[in-house]
DNA sequence: CTGAAAGCGCTTACAG
DNA sequence: CTGAAAGCGCTTACAG
C-alpha cells in the first residue's frame, strides 16, 4: 500500500511524531533529523494523505465551485470557461484544489448550500450563475462558509463578491450612442432575475439623464441574455417604435440575435441601426459586422474571485471587488 | 459544531456501531432501532463526513477531471463545456464528486499522474485533451487508477477510453466531398501529436482509396487545430496546389480559418472552393455560408465517459466505447 | 440484533 | 529537541 508517515518513523528510527514535525516546516526540529527524514521521505516516494490531514485539521484545502446554468436551454454558458480559467490560476498559488458543483434549478432535489459544502468539507466556495430568485441565496447571505459570489451582491463577514463596475459600463456604452448623434436608444436588458439588469439599466438612464434625453418605458425590455431573446425583443421594438436608431444590450448573444433580426427585416447594421452588446464573447469578433461591445475580464474576474476566496478563508475581511471594464468599438456602431 | 455518529448514538441510546450500520443500510438492525435512528438523524440535521468516511474505506466517492489545454494559445477549448456538462450528468446517479486538475504542459512542475490522483485519493479520473507526446500518457498505460481517456486509445486492465470512429467519420466526410464531384481534395489535419489525427488521415486516404483517387503526399499538412493554423495552411496549399476544389480539414476552427484566408484570396466558398470541418462547434451554423462539418457529441462522449469509469471502478473490464458521429451538410461545399 | 474495540493516517497539546 | 498518547469521525471484524 501507499507509504504513511509510519514507515517513514520506522526507517528513520524516530516518532510519527517528529515526521510529521520535520514534513510540516516546524521549527522545533533538529537540521539533521529533519534532513534525514526528508531524504527518507523522497526516497520512499511519501505522499501525504490529505483525507487523513484533513480529518483532523478540519481544513480540506478544497475550494467549491457552484454554477448554475452550465447549460442554459440551447446554448452553453458563454465565457464560463474564462473565469474557470482564472480561477484555476488564482487557486494554484495557494495549493487548492477545487471541486465544481453545477446546481440544475429544474432539478428536484436540490442540495442545501451548506450540506453542499460541507459533505465535503471544503474550506470555501465561488458561486457563479446564479439568479437572485434562487434559493441559494438567502443562505448564503446567513452562511458562517468563507464565499466570493461573481456578480451578486452580498456582503458579510464571510461573504464577498466581485464584479464589473455595470452602471459605469452600461453608462459608457449608452453616452458613446448619444456621442454618435443617437437620441432614440432602445435598451435589450437581461433578465430581472440578475443584479447585473438593474445595474446596467441604472447605467443606461445615468447617460440618458445626464445628456438631456428623456427616458422612455418602451424603449426598454427585459429578457433572458439569449440569442432568441435578442431576436424577438428587436423586431417587437422597432415595430413598435421605428423612430429607435440604435440599440444597447445587456449581452453579446442577445446583441448578435438583433443583428440577425434586423438583417431579416432588411435593415443593415450601422446603416440603419446601431447595435452594442455587453460581455465581448469570442463570437463577437468573428461575425460581420464586428460587435462593438463591452469587455468584461472574466479571466480576471475568476483570477480575483479565487485570490479573494483564499483571503477570506485566511480570516480578511470580504469586500467587493471590481474587475476593470473597457468599450471595445468595432462595426456595429455609427455617427448619424 | 457539526453532529456526529456519536451525537446520535448518544440521542438514541445506542452505540456508534449501530447507527453506523442503521444509515448504512445494513440488514442486521432491527427496523425499530433504523427507525428510530433514521428519524433522530434528520432531527439532528445529520450529514455524514465523507472524509472520515474515506480516510476508513478508502473510496471517496469522488474522481477527478484530468484537462489539458483547457486553455491554448489564443483560444479557449471549444467544447469542453460540452463534455463537462456530459460527465456531470453522468456521475451524478452514483453521487461522485469530480474535482478539476486543469495540467498546464508548458508550467515547470507537472504533478506525476499517480501523485495527482492519490493527493486528493480520488477513485478514478476522467483525462481528456492530452497531446500523444505528454508524459501522463506512458504513466497512464501502466496506473492501476481507473480511469478513462478521450479520444486516445489506451486499453488495458484499469484504463478505457472513448472517442467518435473517428476513421469512419473522415471516410465518410471525403467521401461526401468525391460524391460532390470532387477529385482534388485537400486535408487539413491536426497536429500529428494527437491520436485522432492518424484516425482521421487514414479515413481520407481510405475515401481516396476506394474511388479510385491517387493519394498525394502535398495534398495533407498537419498543423494544430486553430483558425490561424487553417489560415495558414489553406493559403500556402491553394497557393501551391491551384488545382484544388476541396478542403476537408480535422477541426472547425480551422476550416473557418480556411473560410477566412478563401475571403482574403478573393475566392468564393462553396463557388471556387469547398470546405469542410469537423466537431461542429456552435460557431459552424452561425457563420456565413455555414460549415458543412461532422457533428461530435460531446455532451454523449464526456456522459458516457463518466459511466464508464463508474463501471470501471465497480470492477467491470474497461472497453472502448464509440459514440456516434454524424454528417452535418450545410453551404459550404457544394457539387461541381 | 447489538456493542466494545481497533484502526484508517494524520496532527497536536503535553510532558520530559 | 523528541515521543507517548489522544483524537478527528467514521467502518468493520469479532464476540456475544
Amino acid at each position: 500500500m501507499a507509504v504513511t508517515i509510519k514507515d517513514i518513523a520506522k526507517y528513520a528510527g524516530v516518532s510519527v511524531t517528529t515526521v510529521s514535525r520535520a514534513l510540516n516546516g516546524y521549527p522545533d526540529v533538529s537540521e539533521e533529523t529533519r534532513e534525514k527524514i526528508k531524504k527518507i521521505a523522497e526516497e520512499l516516494n511519501y505522499s501525504p494523505n490529505s483525507i487523513a490531514r484533513g480529518l483532523v485539521t478540519n481544513r480540506t484545502h478544497t475550494v467549491g465551485l457552484v454554477v448554475s446554468e452550465l447549460i442554459k436551454p440551447g446554448a452553453y454558458h458563454p465565457f464560463f470557461l474564462e473565469i474557470l480559467a482564472g480561477i484555476k490560476a488564482g487557486l494554484r498559488k495557494d495549493k487548492y484544489d477545487l471541486i465544481l458543483y453545477t446546481v440544475d434549478p429544474t432539478s428536484q432535489d436540490v442540495t442545501p448550500y451548506e450540506k453542499l459544502c460541507n459533505d465535503r468539507k471544503v474550506d470555501g466556495a465561488i458561486v457563479e450563475g446564479l439568479k437572485l430568485s434562487d434559493p441559494y441565496i438567502e443562505e448564503i447571505k446567513n452562511t458562517e462558509i468563507p464565499t466570493v459570489l461573481i456578480d451578486i451582491p452580498i456582503l458579510n463577514d464571510k461573504v464577498g463578491y466581485v464584479s464589473s463596475d455595470n452602471v459605469q459600463a452600461a453608462f459608457e456604452a449608452t453616452s458613446y450612442l448619444i456621442k454618435l448623434g443617437h437620441k432614440n436608444i432602445g435598451f435589450i436588458n437581461g433578465h430581472n432575475d440578475a443584479a447585473v439588469s438593474f445595474e446596467r439599466l441604472e447605467g443606461y438612464k445615468k447617460a440618458l439623464y445626464k445628456n438631456n434625453i428623456p427616458y422612455k418605458d418602451e424603449y426598454v425590455v427585459f429578457d433572458d441574455f439569449t440569442q432568441d431573446g435578442g431576436y424577438n425583443c428587436f423586431r417587437k421594438m422597432i415595430f413598435e417604435n421605428p423612430e429607435i436608431t440604435a440599440v444597447f444590450h445587456a449581452s453579446d448573444l442577445m446583441a448578435i440575435g438583433s443583428l440577425k433580426a434586423a438583417q431579416d427585416l432588411g435593415m443593415r447594421v450601422p446603416d440603419d441601426v446601431s447595435i452594442v452588446g455587453f460581455d465581448d464573447i469570442e463570437l463577437s469578433s468573428l461575425i460581420t459586422p464586428g460587435l462593438t461591445t463591452i469587455r468584461q475580464e472574466n479571466y480576471k474576474i475568476g483570477y480575483m474571485a479565487a485570490r479573494h476566496l483564499v483571503s477570506i478563508i485566511k480570516g480578511e475581511k470580504p469586500r467587493h471587488i471590481i474587475i476593470p471594464h473597457r468599450l471595445i468599438i468595432r462595426q456595429s456602431a455609427k455617427k448619424i
